[in-house]
DNA sequence: CGACTGTTTGAAGACGATCAACCCCTGTGG
DNA sequence: CCACAGGGGTTGATCGTCTTCAAACAGTCG
């Protein structure tokens, strides 16, 4: 089990740095996916034991570095705890998609659970705490524990859905609206502000993740702040009026995630 | 249990009709894709009753018939047995955004595991049959069952890396060469040709999957087949120069799908 | 302070969408 | 048996949006 170190995001805002709390050998960290299995439960102290046992906690990773590359061996699943992840493909010319973005409470690498090799790279975007484990070992121990495989089908099924995002061919002032407000309210499912925030990626993460150009969200950014829908501050975000900004990505379908 | 009925694809060439087999009381059905978790492995007669009580066959449904809808309440999910389903999304304006084409072997509803509704809708692309089931009775079963778990973790696995599918902006024939050789490969896995095969949906669907008018599919089509590349009939499709089509797909990241 | 990366802005061009018309095939009804 | 209607598919011409290329700019870190 690696030692807790504040990440860098300490020197941010109260809203952009949540409390990490890395639990002791009883009690799970509260952060984790699996906070709920545990607590309320009443679980055996030798399955708690064994559901604690299985997980590492894992990082700091920094801005850049990689947590597992495409076509490595897949061991693993990450649960990530604190920071923000990418997960990414690379195409024949070297350019990178992008195909989501990870915060606290979600899990990457579920993807790669039907094959022996993961199948995309994952990059930390910023300071990034995680948890780490064998999908296989989960899945025996999920085998005693109802709520344990209960929690492991939602989190697949949820990245199934979180998958189809985006799907269609929809103008990019419409695909940016819909990013802005899902960004939104999945801030607001951890108790922060769905208004004000900070995207921590960067605009070329963004316009990969939209398939569009970055010069595409520059001007798109540039006409949602003439039209005073949003202030844009280097990568903070105030949504000024949401409600323009839900019909905008109202033209495309939007996925409920929970 | 509903009775078998010979689907109209009956007519059609020996490749593109499988054979079906119903199954009996203790013997799973071939096509099925609990196959694997039952027969070789030493369940108790009585775990397999069990299993094959969860399951419900339905159909046949014909052409246009809708299996469920999107914000229905989620109460199975579908494996399908023989026969094409797609899955959709209808956005403001009416248009429909294809998601993914199902065919026998593969799983529909498991987007919506973590919802109490359904996140898409499906619709019959051809005479269908189906095996229905709830999930969570089915879960229940894999709490004994640990392969009849392992075939939902990779079923759902798989789900999630076959909605990444065709992420990212390419060219139209690009995009058309990958959907082409996709197709091939899956009906090579059920053992039929890679090359030669029949696209049973409407070219608006596939355009519509692929995020491209319908007149640009045609357009990639008539290019194809000026290039010698494959030659089209109406549905029928012929790869004749499949490794020029591998070049022009290669443009697009590929996901091994297993 | 100067290299570097990420971001913005501008001008030109390409690709695909749209609109409109036509065609083909199928099924239907007189 | 043929006429007709209708859906799906193809073709052509035009237009818009986004990409691309190029350059300037801003913030960061050594």
């Amino acid at each position: 089990m690696t030692a807790f170190q504040a990440p860098a995001s300490a020197l941010l805002e109260p809203w952009q740095s949540p409390p990490v709390d890395d639990g002791d050998a009883e009690r799970f960290c509260t952060t984790c996916v699996f906070g709920r299995v545990c607590l309320p439960k009443g679980y055996s102290k030798h399955a708690l034991h064994r559901l604690h046992c299985l997980i590492e906690h894992v990082g700091p990773f920094q801005a850049g570095q990689t947590v597992f590359r495409i076509h490595e061996p897949f061991n693993a699943v990450y649960s990530v705890r604190a920071g923000l992840v990418k997960t990414v493909l690379i195409d024949e010319r070297g350019r990178e998609q992008v195909l989501g973005f990870y915060t606290p409470g979600e899990m990457i690498g579920l993807d790669a659970v039907h094959t022996a090799r993961y199948s995309c790279s994952a990059i930390a975007l910023d300071t990034t705490l995680l948890c780490r484990f064998s999908f296989g070992a989960m899945a025996n121990l999920a085998q005693e524990m109802p709520d344990l495989q209960h929690t492991l089908f939602q989190l697949m099924s949820r990245n199934i859905a979180a998958a189809q995002w985006g799907r269609g061919d929809y103008p990019a002032d419409v695909k940016f609206a819909g990013f802005l407000l899902d960004w939104g309210q999945r801030l607001a499912k951890r108790g922060f502000s769905a208004k004000h925030f900070v995207l921590p990626m960067a605009r070329t993460d963004i316009a990969s993740f939209l398939s569009l150009a970055p010069e595409t969200v520059s001007r798109v950014i540039r006409k949602l702040s003439d039209d005073g829908i949003a202030t844009f501050d280097r990568r903070e975000v105030t949504l000024l009026k949401p409600d323009l900004l839900k019909r905008l990505a109202g033209a495309m379908p939007t996925f409920e995630l929970e």
